[in-house]
DNA sequence: TGTACATCAGTGAACGCGCGTTCACTGATGTAC
DNA sequence: TGTACATCAGTGAACGCGCGTTCACTGATGTAC
């Protein structure tokens, strides 16, 4: 083995397709069931191994979920950064967070599925990999908020609960954009704003009434 | 039968008891697992019946799990109602608030639970009818919100999103007393009542920025 | 009130099924010399 | 480069188990007269 990342001939190569295509067929059966419904065997008929085939990769169903939880809040992490990237005044970037979420919710639908179903399902290594990963955006995101002048009379207790706020809001309107059918996508989309302009005002004017 | 509730004899008082005993029975198996994993003969189990005896009741476990949304978000509906009663402030109201939530869902954890995770579970009727309620309760949040007259000129809509906030936060505070141990309480609660103090700011300055 | 019949909540045996896990295996890939 | 041995991803048979559902049943409760 080499000193970080061992060899990766043929056999590691297609050792991790395959795990590769363990998580992505366990995604798509998820969009139907709770991971806590989810069966090994299901899984390994979908990519086409034997169930035993299984236990080279993960030592259960709960150990595959955690692995997901990863590959999943990446694509959270990439829409938080886009977010975080946004300029502009606070209306404009309202409107662009809103556009974002819609548009990873609608490219990567079971990834977000995931994510809202699990969060308080009932695998508990899930549901606590899943809170750490979020309280990771809440710490980027409140770091975000610090760095603004706006903030720089704010607590970090203050600063804190604000970042929370608008990460709670995001896997919020990610949850509604998954259960709204196309026609109410607008719909949905107008309420969010407003909820985060609420958030905006209150901001503002959050130290005078302190 | 008579014309609307039929007869009330020791029979059906028997069968009304035994109804009663799966839905609280359910309702323990599930603070650890998932509606979705909930066995018909785990129910009948714990309750000391033969598992044929559950379709003297039910149709199958999504029709159980529909009688316990509406069981259990009795519960919450009288939280909320308390939630109303109250006078004084909005400093006032907003401490009140956080310790009826606290209370309500320390005297019936399992209710909460199976809220939090079936809200966006994998049981499609159960999901439809939790969204069902909780439209109703954003219903008479909105309600209340339009009797004040710090609202009189706010939009219908507007109104419905704070409502909306409103109910939600009671949600997001609930699980997350559910997920902390006795020891984070406090840091729990004064998060909730910070949020519910932004949103409240927020409120106050809502006209001026629009 | 007493009798004869109807209802129906709960029973218990039986079924076929898919599950997770074990085990010894195969054969392609990797490695040491 | 060639050879001999080691590794290990994936196999396939077998297991015991709990599941949901069917069915004909029992016997207490309800009802008509």
């Amino acid at each position: 083995m080499s000193h970080t990342s061992g060899p990766a001939g043929p056999r590691q190569a297609q050792k991790l397709r395959t795990r590769q295509a363990l998580l992505s067929a366990s995604l798509e059966l998820l969009e139907q069931q709770s991971l806590s419904g989810l069966g090994l065997r299901a899984v390994t008929r979908a990519v086409g191994i034997a169930p035993t085939g299984f236990y080279r990769h993960f030592s259960d169903i709960p150990d595959l979920g955690v692995a997901l939880v990863e590959e999943t809040l990446d694509s959270l992490h990439g829409m938080i950064a886009a977010i975080l990237a946004e300029t502009g005044d606070s209306e404009q970037r309202i409107e662009r967070t809103v556009e974002l979420i819609a548009h990873h919710v609608a490219a990567h639908p079971a990834h977000f599925r995931f994510l809202v179903r699990e969060r308080y399902g009932s695998v508990e290594p899930v549901r606590k990999a899943i809170a750490a990963q979020l309280e990771l955006f809440t710490e980027e995101m409140t770091r975000a908020l610090a760095a603004d002048e706006a903030a720089r009379d704010w607590s970090d207790e203050d600063l804190r609960m604000l970042g929370g706020m608008y990460v709670d809001h995001m896997v919020t309107t990610a949850a509604e954009f998954l259960e709204t059918g196309s026609d109410g996508i607008e719909r949905t989309a107008r309420t969010a704003r407003n909820r985060l302009r609420l958030v905006t005002v209150g901001g503002h004017h959050w130290l005078d009434e302190r």
